[in-house]
RNA sequence: CGGGGCGUGGCUCAGCCCGGUUAGAGCGCUUGGUUUGGGACCAAGAGGUCGUAGGUUCGAAUCCUACCGCCCCGACCA
């Protein structure tokens, strides 16, 4: 392409509102421009990247036997009645005004119906169904670029096995591709354990991208390969444990400490024993949470202990539901409340916990003797540094950009939308499904998150928008513009996609920083300095080297190095 | 949805606190000329309902109210 022609109106100074490298680069290289809050369009070069990435999606979804489809964005709200997702997803979907139609944020319903249609037989199993189609969800907070959209890209894809040794396998195949999607498409990133969530299932796993300005967290272990959403991830912290003693509960006065340190410091203990009391409701029933010291409790693990979600109590509800206010509660006494424990917790003796009468507690509490814990689940955060639950060493906890998540869903959808399968035996069972997604627009950010220095974006040749950024230094020279236009079109003739900046009226100085700006791998830069000797200039954009080359050496050179 | 910030030519911003001729700068754009290896220079131009609506005032970009939009933090996030 013709720089003089072609639409790329890059920016020399950062847009305003861009905080995150890959947000602002991407505006600035002309790849995108914003339409609303979360709403983008993509530009020509832009879109030059989007189709490379989707292509490599393809060819590995493709490579596992996936088929790929196109669905409708805009779907009677009646079917996703039946699955119950219109209230799952609340606001985030986006509903029309003047019809009953949703807009998909997702196809596990319209999948599930075609499949629900034509599978009805073992025969007709396994399917493996994929689309790259866009989506629409009704972010409360769009942000980070295209990273949170309220309209994106998304390859989808859905298996239908006939039982759950089928969907490992089909979970397994796409884990597998995954892993090529993103190693192709130039990102370094980690596979973690992760929440199912309100997508229902019985196990997923998180494809992530570290990074600051991710929104995940997640534990790692730089030694053995453990890394899990923090909303999963568990470590070898010590439980707390039976010690000495065998004294009855006693009341103690402890006039105004209201905090778990205050307590400690008020008993010169450590925290490890003082059983800290969080009290939850969810639709029916009120819920004490233990949690050992200055534990933090993840709620997504609450929810998963609970089987629903609960919400935290206000003050008020608190003094109602057990007469005392927050900081003086704690399980001995307290009547009518589902009883919950951390892990850490089981058995242990020696605790001391709130009185539910304000500034009182409890001392001398055996969990085994004196509460009915009506269970011990894992509820707490784990925190940097703690041991990797695998091996040992320490863990890291870090910020992540999810860029793919595998669902095993089971027969969530299949049940509730009908789709079974008669088996060999004639018997009509659900068909076991799975559901897999990649953020295609996030693929590019992460990339460019990993790939860029001060002066732009570095893209790697798997989804550089062209390979070869050719730079006419002078266009009033005759000899440059010939020899530039000669070496564009000897690219395009190899095959090679080359970007020729042949514009008029362009300061050489303004050229460069374009072209490093733009990020292709390799620039060829003819000017009359070289060109005296018969040589122009190759400067490859990840390494900043810069080689002089013969004319007529240059597009060998370009072809050795892309294969390199 | 809670907290904070912002809205002034295409872009980045000043002016607003403390109201007062014709609303500014840099970049970009147009025309002419000079330049040509790291975001050139000179000259002459075009381009703005100061987010919208109401209000206060002799007078509003500036003060007040409401609304809209955008960004950030939090909540939320199959």
């Amino acid at each position: 392409m013709r720089l003089s022609t072609y639409f790329v109106p890059t920016l020399k100074e950062n847009p305003a509102d861009a905080t995150m490298a890959s947000h602002r680069l991407m505006v600035r290289a002309g790849m995108i421009r914003p339409l609303a809050a979360g709403i983008y369009s993509w530009l020509p070069i832009g879109w030059r990247v989007m189709k490379k990435v989707m292509e490599i999606i393809r060819e590995e979804m493709d490579a596992i036997g996936a088929q790929e489809f196109q669905l409708p964005a805009l779907n009677p709200v009646e079917i996703w009645e039946q699955t119950g997702r219109v209230e799952s997803f609340g606001d985030t979907l986006f509903h029309l005004k003047n019809r009953p139609f949703v807009l998909a944020p997702t196809h596990e319903e319209i999948f599930t119906t075609i499949a629900k249609d034509h599978i009805k037989s073992y025969r007709d199993l396994p399917q493996i169904w994929y689309q790259i189609q866009t989506k629409f969800r009704n972010e409360p907070r769009p942000r980070s670029g295209v990273i949170r959209g309220r309209q994106f890209f998304m390859k989808d894809s859905y298996t239908f096995d006939r039982d759950f040794t089928e969907l490992d396998k089909s979970y397994g195949a796409h884990r597998e591709a995954y892993k090529k999607i993103y190693s192709r498409s130039g990102i370094k990133f980690f596979i973690v354990g992760a929440y199912s969530g309100a997508m229902g299932g019985t196990g997923s796993q998180e494809f992530m991208v570290e990074s600051p300005d991710g929104e995940d967290t997640c534990a790692v272990c730089d030694n053995c390969d453990y890394a899990a959403n923090l909303e999963v991830a568990t470590s070898a912290a010590k439980p707390v444990g039976r010690t000495d003693g065998s004294k009855k509960p006693e009341e103690l006065h402890t006039p105004n400490i209201k905090t778990i340190d205050q307590l400690a410091q008020f008993l010169h203990i450590s925290t490890e024993r003082l059983a800290k009391s969080l009290v939850y409701k969810d639709d029916t029933t009120p819920v004490l949470v233990l949690m050992s010291g200055n534990d933090q409790l993840n709620e997504a693990k609450l929810t998963t202990a609970l089987g629903k979600t609960a919400f935290a109590m206000s003050p008020e509800e608190l003094s109602k539901y057990t007469g005392a206010n927050a900081g003086s509660i704690g399980p001995i006494g307290l009547k009518d409340f589902r009883i919950i424990a951390d892990k850490r917790l089981e058995n242990a003796n020696e605790l001391i916990s709130g009185a539910n009468k304000d500034d009182y507690h409890i001392t001398h509490i055996d969990f085994s003797r004196d509460v009915k814990i009506d269970g011990y689940y894992d509820l707490r955060s784990i925190e940097a540094g703690e041991p990797c639950p695998s091996c040992g060493k320490d863990l890291r906890v870090v910020n992540a950009i999810e860029i793919g998540h595998i669902f095993k869903l089971g027969t969530k959808y299949s049940v509730s939308l009908n789709a079974n399968y008669l088996d060999e035996n004639g018997t009509e069972k659900p068909i076991v499904m799975g559901s897999y997604g990649i953020g295609v627009e996030r693929i590019i950010a992460c990339h460019i998150e990993q790939n860029h220095d001060d002066n732009g974006i570095i893209w790697d040749n798997s989804i550089s928008p062209f390979m070869v950024h050719v730079t006419s230094v002078n266009m009033d020279s005759n000899e440059v513009v010939a020899t530039a236009d000669k070496l564009y079109e000897e690219f395009n003739a190899a095959g090679i996609p080359a970007l020729y900046d042949d514009r008029h009226g362009v300061s050489p100085g303004f050229k460069f920083k374009d072209a490093d700006l733009l990020g292709m791998p390799v620039q060829v830069i003819i000017g009359e300095r070289n060109l005296k000797q018969g040589n122009v200039e190759l400067k490859f954009r990840k390494s900043g080297e810069r080689k002089v080359v013969g004319i007529g050496a240059a597009v060998e050179e370009v072809k050795r190095f892309l294969k390199s």
